[in-house]
DNA sequence: TTAGTCCCTGTAGTAACTACAGGATCAAGA
DNA sequence: TCTTGATCCTGTAGTTACTACAGGGACTAA
């Protein structure tokens, strides 16, 4: 379905499935841009608002802390940072989420043998722990999902 | 390098790279066991302590509430859940694990091409946002990163 | 023009950590 | 064995990322 335009807040609150606080604190902390007013004081959003706050709730879902959203916004809106800078960045990210990936893989298959196995029997111990466990995964070289 | 036991708090927590407070908050509300103690009263853990912390902090990284973890546990440990639940929560958690996959995905593709473009150049606005938004993802089909 | 729904702002609560204070325990070295 | 510095103990209070509520104003359909 195309998007309608010119939504109210409770409009693209609905439209993105989250609350219609949560639009209001991403506005008050600046990840989202106050958008214009109506002349009684109401926001009127447009489809880039609403894209920009898909990304965001999509990226928390995924694991990604605020302030990594910020730097993802940072390298669409051009912030202050040099071309060195967004490429190093982007490098990090992207080894953040390649990690990401691998681990949600062999959760995945592990799922996915459960539901296969599982309908008469009482196997007890599922290797659910196993699958997110791998002894080199000591400490330091993990990224940490919700900032300093 | 095998796992050494008999750890200290601030040794799991050094070594699954969290927070010796974090460590305490999961045992304070139950996701992870009381260890046993020295007669002093320090706690004394073991790897299995070790794995199961891992799997939690890595689970949280990846976006799972502590709710849907202690379902993952609950699993594990057999909770007075029915053969019938487990099936159907099990799929439940695959089909949310999938759409991350495919999130992860579109955002790792994006990450890759502006690493591999950008280096003289200034095209200014990536597809990052795009990469993870696309019109059909309205609200109520995809699930919520935490909780109700 | 009024009734009902939604939006406005400010403030306060919750979830998931994170930090600190003041004292006890432990392990290594003298 | 004694000391000393690091680490652990408990309790409490702060932070981040939302979430809820209250009291009043704007919007829209009848």
């Amino acid at each position: 379905m195309a998007l309608k335009t010119n939504m109210s807040r409770g409009e693209i609150a609905r439209h993105t499935g989250c609350n219609i606080e949560t639009v209001r604190y991403y506005e008050r902390i600046g990840l989202l841009a106050d958008p214009p007013r109506t002349d009684g004081g109401h926001r009127v959003y447009d489809t880039e608002h609403v894209k920009r706050l898909a990304f965001i709730l999509r990226g928390r879902a995924l694991g990604f802390s605020i302030e990594e959203l910020r730097e993802f916004l940072g390298l669409v809106d051009g912030g202050a940072v040099t071309c060195a800078e967004v490429k190093s960045r982007t490098l990090d990210h992207l080894a953040n989420v390649r990690h990401k990936l691998s681990d949600l893989k062999r959760l995945e298959k592990v799922l996915k043998d459960i539901s296969n196995q599982r309908e008469g029997n009482e196997s007890p111990d599922y290797p659910i722990i196993d699958a997110l466990y791998d002894d080199s995964s000591s400490a330091t070289s993990r990224q940490r999902q919700t900032m300093p």
